[in-house]
DNA sequence: AAAGCAATCCAAAGCGCTTTGGCTGCACGC
DNA sequence: GCGTGCAGCCAAAGCGCTTTGGATTGCTTT
């Protein structure tokens, strides 16, 4: 069935059927009834080829996959992905996703954007004065930024949380507690959710007197592996510190594992805080003591990023919005009173 | 640019442009080279939107993404996404990503027949007499299946590991090892894998005469919780197994902290094997004693899967094309000699 | 010398939609 | 009675490609 079927059906010109269809006011409210009608009761959907074609918009939204064989995708992706289901599924919204290696990604995004295969991206895992999001801005292709970039001379649409905050009030709650030695366990360096981590727990270990010194900072892709590295190089030290903040819980799990060999005890001989992204596999009620985290669900982030998007598609948002959600610091078992 | 500046460009007509560029036949090998040199050189693409039209091929591979609030999205699928991206990526494919409830799940794939977005699709975790394979059959729509599907009356492609096989190589090596108390921790009793899994187990156990009473079998989705509650219930029973086969890692941390509060020993008191998809974010040596697994890569699977499917797409594959890998058993320490 | 035949190339007709630029008829005001 | 304005509809021109059904040319055949 289509659009030429339908009109001559309804003894209509296509004109009509078309604008009638799409909410257009030039068209007397009997005969869009008419014409909703029969194109429920046959099942009548517009080809999305010709109409992307004749239009140029193509209805679906976009992700430039960054792949490769050392390249891991990170598992919170999976979160995010449902999250932007939860919401496109009930808009019929599509997702194209184009994989690429990071040295095609500018290439990757020329090509989608001249091929118009695409209303709208977003970007993921932002670093410093992130290329992506320069060139987005130059192509004119609407997008929404899942994180932050730092050093970029114009405003950009995004959602983050407070990565800063979290980790400040988290840093602040274990000096409260009477920790003194306090180290991070972060994600690698050039991403602004780790910068702005570090940046909030230095704020807050500064304002009490209290210092971070490189030899407590530890910037890593966020796998197991990692957190057990980077927990056994600071809890062999001499001046091991008493509590420890990690930015994901798959690191914790090797934080963990790091202590326990080293025969240490949570909460006893280390605190321990990690970021949580909400993920149903791995909770923090799972660990040796019930893990003190800050927590912001990944998810929802993904359902508020499709609706954004999905604005940004009817015209509905634009602009550099700004959106900064604050997370929560859920107290449990792994953090206690500091010994000495 | 289009085809007609393009054409015009170089005093061709567009249909000998578009010839040329395709790879007919009737365009001198002259032409051809003078047209392509020019397509380059100006960076011309043909228009996806409007090819698509034309041909009614779309050029790019979808999944219809199941979703919804108590709907999580399998960690491995980014596994499997990584390989269909390494593939992909150098192939210019993309994926389009269909969210929709499992409800909705034929219309969804009803929507994206009819619209003609995808020339193939592939389907993962398939259960037995699986509806959406049905559904695609009777369709017509290209597809792939990552899995397996039983109960069904007809052949269809699909690319699987040999879960039967391994799980009963796995059994049969801790049967060697003189265990007789077996227990199986399994996905959820509808997944074909789990029923192929549970099946090797129970072949490997009936051939030495061994019994896999349904008390050491829990079937359940693959969540670190769900391994502990399915490991604490088995060991807290008197006869409680000597030897656990589990079918994911997660689930394996849970078993692991179940056998740390009842103060078992692996392997001492419990030899435990696992299943590993090979997560980068977690390895079998991240465990007290490094973990015997029965290993296949997911990432390798979603690579020759979109293989396949490219292979669809131009006509090189057809038919119901049976692959089976075989799946690597890699003993590490977690195994024991049983005491009893 | 007429006919047949490849080898090349082209004009034009779609593919199914949106949108431009009218056209018609009727009510209204003067 | 005549212009005006407006509501409601339509024909046709794209959007950028592929593909059908010829044309044209230069040779080889008979």
């Amino acid at each position: 069935m289509n659009l030429k079927q339908l009109s001559d059906m309804l003894s209509l010109s296509q004109t009509t059927v078309s604008r009638a269809l799409n909410g257009y006011p030039e068209v007397s409210e009997e005969t869009r009834r008419r014409v909703q009608d029969a194109a429920k009761r046959h099942g009548y959907r517009p080809n999305p080829s010709a109409r992307r074609l004749a239009t140029g918009k193509a209805g679906m939204i976009g992700y430039i996959m960054p792949t490769g064989q050392s390249v891991d995708i990170d598992p919170h992706f999976i979160e995010f992905l449902s999250g932007l289901g939860d919401y496109a599924r009930t808009h019929e919204l599509d997702l194209v996703l184009s994989p690429t290696t990071i040295e095609d990604e500018e290439t990757t995004y020329r090509r989608v954007v001249a091929n118009k295969q695409v209303d709208a991206v977003y970007v993921s895992s932002p670093k410093r004065a992130d290329r992506r999001i320069i060139l987005l801005n130059q192509l004119g292709l609407p997008y929404i930024v899942h994180g932050r970039s730092e050093g970029l001379d114009f405003d950009y649409p995004f959602l983050d949380i407070d990565n800063e905050g979290a980790f400040h009030d988290a840093a602040r709650l274990l000096i409260q507690l009477g920790h003194k030695r306090i180290a991070l366990i972060n994600g690698e360096s050039d991403q602004t959710f780790a910068i702005h981590r570090e940046r909030g727990t230095r704020r807050a270990l500064a304002s009490s007197g209290l210092d971070l010194p490189p030899s407590r900072v530890h910037s890593l892709a966020l796998t197991e592996e990692n957190g057990y590295r980077a927990a056994s190089a600071l809890l062999e030290r001499k001046d091991r510190p008493t509590a420890i903040l990690c930015s994901s819980m798959m690191m914790t799990l090797g934080v963990v594992r790091a202590m326990r060999e080293l025969s240490l005890d949570m909460p006893g001989d280390v605190s321990l805080i990690s970021h949580d992204d909400v993920f149903h596999y791995l909770k923090p009620e799972s660990f040796p003591a019930p893990l003190t985290t800050t927590r912001s669900s990944i998810r929802a982030a993904g359902q508020r990023i499709a609706e954004r998007l999905a604005a940004r598609l009817t015209g509905l948002e634009s602009g550099a919005r700004a959106e900064v959600w604050p997370v929560d610091l859920v107290v449990r078992g792994s953090i206690a009173g500091a010994k000495e």
